[in-house]
DNA sequence: GGGGATTTCTGCACCGGGTATACTTTTACT
DNA sequence: AGTAAAAGTATACCCGGTGCAGAAATCCCC
């Protein structure tokens, strides 16, 4: 069986293939016609591919959607991990979102190709696939706990709690990135907002909500 | 039975009848045999009711546990309005839920009656009930929001960060709380623990995470 | 290059959640 | 009593997802 260096062998090389097949013409049919309004039949018809051949590389219609973004569900924990010495998991997760900011990466909200804008919105259409990326920050905040655990000598619920709040932060920045170009704001208008509105948040979370002022 | 008191009228009352007898089979049926292995027609049946009608009063199988819980949807919200005046919300939403605590409210983890546990349990076992209940979470999110912004006079953004934030922290309390009672452990044993976790908790909130050791 | 073992793919039948339709029963109102 | 509106029902259907048994492709060793 092994093969040593190069080459993966045919199997597996087909095996991507089709997996790829199944994806793009599964993406390209939902942002044509809407995620609902496409049948798991019409992508396999589609990609030339049974049924059930389809569910053997996606578990479920939103992998197909979401498969894409699985790298980043423990992105925020590696960040965190790979953080250089003496250095606050909070500082290293602000940097790596501002660096986000900057590269426009899509997870930050900032990206206004329409490609990026129209997957998002597709998504926002989908229930279902909304509850799905909901299950995605809950693995955020999981890997994000446990590398909170491991690396700043933190009792669990204190990680546990830590974790919570940045995954929360983070993705309530990108929410709101991301509306704000859905209502036309070109992400190099948007960019010195969007950082301001980072800083303001990660110094909220260094911070705290004392500042809040009591009504009266 | 009395017949003078017909203030809601028979159609209304029949409804509601209907209605219970539904929610109650299903309750009975899902906790004898788990949620996933009943199915609609199995809890139709029970309630002598068609499918037809059963849809018509829960939108899905899902409902037929959560509806119990949609009240504490806009629980947060609603006594962030009702705080005295002068007082911060977060002190309020912080004495709330140590009122919980005290009170075992099931909302708060801290409830060891069987049936409480048993449907926890339940919920924890069907991914599609996860999945639910963190839609819940971002509708008390988004009440919270609005809560925020229309009684302590801060700008949308930081109303949205704040409302993440203490939605997710009393989440993972809950959580934590709900977790070491399926261990085994007494409510009442908890109790202590779960006061000073929360106040933890909430201290973190208050005063940021500044003080997550570094490393190195 | 042949041929068996193994993996992948396929078609088909099936299940369960949810909806559309067209119809019957029940309640409400005068 | 009689009728309009509301609620309930039966049936057939769609779609996502699975089990199964067999066909086809790939691998690997001789």
């Amino acid at each position: 069986m092994g093969v040593v260096d190069g080459k993966p062998g045919l199997r597996e090389r087909k095996k991507q293939r089709t997996r790829t097949a199944i994806s793009e013409a599964a993406i390209t049919l939902f942002l044509e016609h809407g995620f609902n309004q496409v049948s798991v039949a019409q992508v396999a018809e589609a990609a030339e591919v049974s049924k059930r051949t389809l569910f053997a590389y996606f578990p479920t219609k939103e992998d197909l959607v979401v498969h894409r973004l699985a790298d980043h569900e423990t992105e925020i924990a590696r960040v965190v991990r790979a953080r250089p010495p003496r250095t606050a998991p909070l500082a290293a997760v602000r940097e790596h979102f501002l660096k986000g900011l900057r590269e426009r990466d899509p997870i930050t909200g900032l990206n206004d190709h329409p490609q990026v804008r129209r997957v998002h919105q597709m998504i926002l259409d989908a229930p279902s696939l909304v509850a799905r990326m909901d299950r995605f920050k809950t693995g955020a905040e999981q890997a994000l706990t446990q590398a909170l655990q491991e690396t700043a000598d933190i009792p669990e619920l204190t990680a546990r709690l830590a974790a919570v709040q940045i995954v929360a932060v983070q993705w309530a920045l990108a929410q709101d990135n991301a509306e704000r170009l859905a209502y036309g704001e070109p992400a190099g208008e948007r960019y010195a907002g969007a950082v301001k509105d980072a800083e303001h948040a990660f110094s909220l979370l260094e911070n705290g909500l004392r500042q809040l002022t009591p009504r009266g």
